[in-house]
DNA sequence: AGCACGCCGACT
DNA sequence: GTCGGCGTGCTC
C-alpha cells in the first residue's frame, strides 16, 4: 500500500471511533518531565492491566493501560487530539492489581517514572512483540506439567519443625535466623509443600542473591516438586527463556519461580509465599535505574497481597534483625517481624538425622560445637612483610596431607593492586578514573576494575625510565603462584603434588567457567583453592576442612558504617564451608578451623566471630548505630551528581539543597541534609561523582520531601549554570554512603 | 532515552 | 553538489 494511503486511512479512523480514552504506562525517558501516564484514545475501554501498543513520537512502543484517575484530574490540558493505541495484546491476561500496585509503589518509594519501572519488569522480549507474534507464542505453551512430587520425605530436625510450624500458623514476616548447615532450604522446601497442599493452585517465590545460586537450588526444587512445576528467573537467561519462565509464572501453570532480585516484579497472580534467602545480601539493593531492594519489595508485596514472606540468612542485616526483636519490657509488642531461630547444625545435608536436636533449644553453645573453630594470627607477630603466616602455611600443608582441602579467601583480584616505581614513586594511575590499575600478571596487563581500560604492562617505568617498577600488594592471582611455590614438598595422600586452583571474577569470565570449576572442586581434583567472596556464598563443598581469610583488616576502619556489619556476614559465611560433612569430619578426627590474619585479634568483629555470636555482635552494632541515628534507626537517601568536573557536580547538588531550603519542602523540618562531597571513587571513565546525604527519623517525612524535590531537581537541570552536569541521580536506602 | 530536524565541513 | 558531524527539542 502507498505509505500515504496508510496514513489517511490511520487518521480517518482515529477520527471516527475513538470514544474512550486511555492511561498508559509506556517506557518514557527517566528523567524527563513525561514521567507520568500517557493519554490514548481507544474505540473500546479495555481492562487495567491490558499490554497494548501505542505510537510514541515516531516509533511504535509496548505499554499497558493504567487505572483511569477520577474524571476530573484526567484531561491534560491543550491535547485536543488523542492518538489511537496501534494494537492490543489480547491473547495476554492483564497484570492483576498487585502487581500493578507492587510497581506504582515502588516507582514511588524509589522516585522513578512509574512507566519506568513497570515496563523494566517485564521480560525485554515482550517489548518487541506485536499482537500476532504474542498470539503465535502462547499458543505453543510449555510442557503440560504433571505435578509429579517426588515426596521422599526427610524428617526435619526439631528445630526445624519448630520453624515451619510457626510459619504455618502465623502471618509473619519471619526472620528465620539459622546457622550456616542449620537447613534452611530444607524449611523454605516444606514451606512451600505445605502452601501448596493447602491450595494447590498458589504459587510461591524463592529468591537467591546470585545466579550462581540458582542452578543448585532448581536442582533439590524440581526433585521434590517435578520440572514442569519450577521456574527460574535471572539476568543469565536467554530473552527467550526468561519469556517462557515469566509467561508460566503469568498463567499460573508454573507454580515456583526461583530467582534473583529481578524475580520480585514477576507476575503471579496466585502468590502465597515468598522466601528470600540470604536476605542481608547487597546482591538484593538494584545499583541502576531505580535502585530498589528486591528484599524490602518482597516484604511490602507479601504484605500488600496477603503471602507469607520468610527472610532467611545466618548474619541477617541489621534492619532485619531488629525488626524481628523480641518483646521485652519497654516493648511488649516487640518488632514487626517474628525471628524463627535455628542455632544448631545439621550434619550431612540430606540426611536430616544426624543432628536431630537433642540440645536444648537456644542453647547457642551446644550447636556452636560443630561449627569450626576460629584461630586469629597475629600478623604483628609475623615478619614483616609476610602475605601467608608460617603457622598458617604449616597447617594448610598438614591437611592437605591428609587428603583435606583448604579454601583460601582474598579480596583482592588480580596480581597485585597497584604497580610502582621504586626510583619516581610513579604508580600505575588509571587515565581515566581516580583508581590504580590492578596488575594482572597472567596477561601481562594493567586493568582498571572500574572503568575496564586495559594496557600492556610497560618494561620500564613510562615516568622516569627505570626499570626498577615492581607490583605493590597482592592480589588472588600471586597467592596462587605464592601458595604454590611453599607448598613445593607437601604432598598428597597418593604422594602426587599439591593441586592449587583460582576462583573470581577473571576465572570465570567464560560462559559455564564456574560450574566446571566448582565442579572440580566437588570432585576432589583441587587441594587448595583460592578465591575472592565469590567462593564464601552457599556452595556446598563437602571435604573442606580449612578456611583461612589472608587479609581481612582492611573493612574493619572502612569509613562505610555497613563495613564491619558485611565482614562479620562474610567471615561467618565462609566459616561456614567448612566442615560441612560432620561424618567426614568426624573420620578426619581433627576439627575444621577457620583461620583469620589479623594485626586486631582482638577486635570486637573478630571476637564475636571467634564465639560464632551473631547476637551479640548484632546487639553491639545496634547500640552504636542508635547513638549515632543511623539506620535502623534513621532513613537515608542519596543525590547523586555525575559532571564533567567535580565543581560542577557539587554546585548542582549544592543549587539543589538550596532550591529545597527555598520552596520549603514538606518534611524539610525533619530531613537533615549533608554537604555535597565527592565520591569514595572521584572519577569514573572521565565522569566526576559526588553526592549528597538526607537523612530522617521518619521515613514518610524522607518521602515527602524526596517526591516534593523530584520537579525542582528537573527544573535544576536545564538550568545553563548546570551545563557540564551529565546525570543526576536519587538512591533510596542506600547500601554504601 | 530514541529519534527527528537542522545547519556547517570533506568526499564521490 | 551530497554524506554526516552532533546540538537542540519533542514524544499523549
Amino acid at each position: 500500500m502507498h505509505p500515504e494511503a496508510s496514513k489517511k486511512l490511520e487518521v480517518r479512523q482515529a477520527g471516527e471511533a475513538l470514544s474512550c480514552t486511555l492511561q498508559v504506562a509506556v517506557q518514557t525517558p527517566a528523567h524527563s518531565a513525561l514521567a507520568g501516564l500517557l493519554s490514548y484514545g481507544a474505540p473500546a475501554p479495555l481492562p487495567p492491566g491490558t499490554l497494548v501498543r501505542v505510537p510514541l513520537g515516531t516509533r511504535e512502543v509496548l505499554g499497558i493501560v493504567w487505572d483511569t484517575p477520577p474524571p476530573d484530574a484526567a484531561a491534560p490540558a491543550g491535547t485536543p487530539e488523542l492518538r489511537p493505541i496501534a494494537g492490543v495484546l489480547a491473547d495476554l491476561a492483564p497484570l492483576d492489581a498487585h502487581w500493578r500496585a507492587l510497581v506504582a509503589f515502588a516507582a514511588r518509594y524509589y522516585q522513578r517514572g512509574l512507566g519506568e519501572v513497570a515496563l523494566a519488569a517485564l521480560p525485554a522480549q515482550l517489548r518487541g512483540l506485536g499482537p500476532a507474534q504474542m498470539a503465535r507464542r502462547l499458543r505453543r505453551p510449555g510442557s503440560p506439567a504433571p505435578g509429579v512430587e517426588t515426596t521422599e520425605l526427610i524428617a526435619l530436625s526439631e528445630e526445624q519443625e519448630s520453624a515451619r510450624a510457626q510459619i504455618h500458623s502465623k502471618t509473619g514476616p519471619f526472620l528465620l535466623f539459622g546457622s550456616t548447615g542449620s537447613g534452611k532450604t530444607e524449611v523454605y522446601l516444606r514451606c512451600v509443600q505445605d502452601l501448596l497442599h493447602a491450595d494447590p493452585g498458589a504459587q510461591a517465590l524463592v529468591m537467591v542473591p546470585e545466579i550462581n545460586l540458582t542452578p543448585q537450588l532448581q536442582e533439590r526444587f524440581v526433585a521434590r516438586f517435578g520440572a514442569g512445576q519450577v521456574v527460574a528467573l535471572h539476568s543469565g537467561m536467554t530473552n527467550p527463556q526468561r519469556l517462557k519462565s515469566w509467561l508460566a509464572a503469568h498463567s499460573g501453570q508454573a507454580r515456583i519461580v526461583l530467582g534473583t532480585r529481578m524475580a520480585v516484579f514477576a507476575s503471579l497472580p496466585a502468590l502465597g509465599l515468598i522466601v528470600v534467602d540470604e536476605e542481608h545480601d547487597a546482591s538484593y539493593k538494584q545499583q541502576e535505574g531505580a535502585r530498589y531492594s528486591a528484599r524490602d519489595l518482597a516484604v511490602w508485596r507479601a504484605h500488600a497481597c496477603g503471602a507469607k514472606v520468610v527472610l532467611g540468612s545466618a548474619t541477617p542485616s541489621l534492619e532485619s534483625w531488629h525488626a524481628s526483636r523480641p518483646p521485652s519490657a519497654d516493648e511488649p509488642e516487640g518488632g514487626r517481624y517474628q525471628r524463627l531461630e535455628m542455632p544448631s547444625r545439621i550434619g550431612a545435608a540430606g540426611s536430616g538425622a544426624a543432628g536431630s536436636g537433642a540440645a536444648g533449644s537456644g542453647a547457642a553453645g551446644s550447636g556452636a560445637a560443630t561449627l569450626p573453630r576460629v584461630r586469629r594470627v597475629d600478623m604483628g607477630q609475623q615478619p614483616r612483610r609476610a602475605v601467608l603466616s608460617a603457622p598458617l602455611v604449616a597447617e594448610i600443608a598438614e591437611r592437605v596431607a591428609r587428603g583435606e582441602q583448604c579454601l583460601l579467601l582474598l579480596n583482592r583480584r588480580g596480581y597485585a593492586p597497584v604497580l610502582h616505581c621504586q626510583d619516581c614513586d610513579w604508580k600505575s594511575d588509571c587515565p581515566h578514573c581516580s583508581a590504580h590499575q590492578v596488575f594482572h600478571k597472567i596477561d601481562r596487563s594493567l586493568r582498571c576494575h572500574h572503568c575496564g581500560y586495559a594496557a600492556r604492562v610497560p618494561r620500564a617505568c613510562p615516568a622516569c625510565g627505570s626499570p626498577d617498577i615492581a607490583p605493590m600488594g597482592r592480589g588472588t592471582e600471586q597467592l596462587e603462584e605464592l601458595l604454590a611455590e611453599l607448598l613445593q614438598g607437601t604432598h598428597r595422600p597418593d604422594g602426587g603434588p599439591v593441586r592449587i586452583a583460582r576462583i573470581d571474577a577473571d576465572s570465570t569470565r567464560a560462559a559455564g567457567a564456574l560450574q566446571s570449576q566448582l565442579a572440580a572442586v566437588h570432585a576432589g581434583e583441587v587441594d587448595v583453592l583460592v578465591g575472592t567472596q565469590m567462593i564464601a556464598k552457599g556452595h556446598d563443598f563437602r571435604r573442606i576442612g580449612l578456611v583461612a581469610a589472608v587479609q581481612p583488616d582492611g573493612a574493619l576502619f572502612s569509613s562505610d558504617f555497613r563495613a564491619p556489619e558485611r565482614l562479620f556476614a562474610l567471615l561467618m559465611q565462609a566459616a561456614g564451608r567448612a566442615g560441612r560433612d560432620a561424618a567426614w569430619m568426624a573420620a578426619q578426627g581433627r576439627p575444621c578451623e577457620m583461620w583469620v590474619q589479623t594485626h586486631h585479634p582482638t577486635h570486637p568483629v573478630y571476637e564475636a566471630l571467634r564465639r560464632h555470636d551473631y547476637a551479640a555482635f548484632a546487639a553491639d552494632q545496634l547500640v552504636e548505630r542508635r547513638q549515632a541515628a543511623m539506620p535502623p534507626f534513621a532513613f537515608q537517601a542519596l543525590l547523586r551528581a555525575d559532571a564533567r568536573s567535580q565543581e560542577v557536580a557539587q554546585a548542582f547538588l549544592a543549587a539543589a539543597a538550596q532550591a529545597a531550603q527555598r520552596a520549603g519542602l514538606p518534611g524539610t523540618g525533619h530531613v537533615q541534609l549533608y554537604a555535597p562531597v565527592p565520591l569514595v571513587v572521584q572519577r569514573v571513565a572521565g565522569v566526576e561523582r559526588a553526592q549528597m546525604l538526607l537523612e530522617s527519623a521518619s521515613r514518610p517525612a524522607l518521602q515527602h520531601f524526596l517526591a516534593a524535590w523530584q520537579p525542582l531537581l528537573h527544573l535544576l537541570r536545564a538550568e545553563p549554570a548546570h551545563k557540564g552536569l551529565v546525570r543526576w541521580l536519587v538512591d533510596v536506602d542506600p547500601l554504601a554512603i
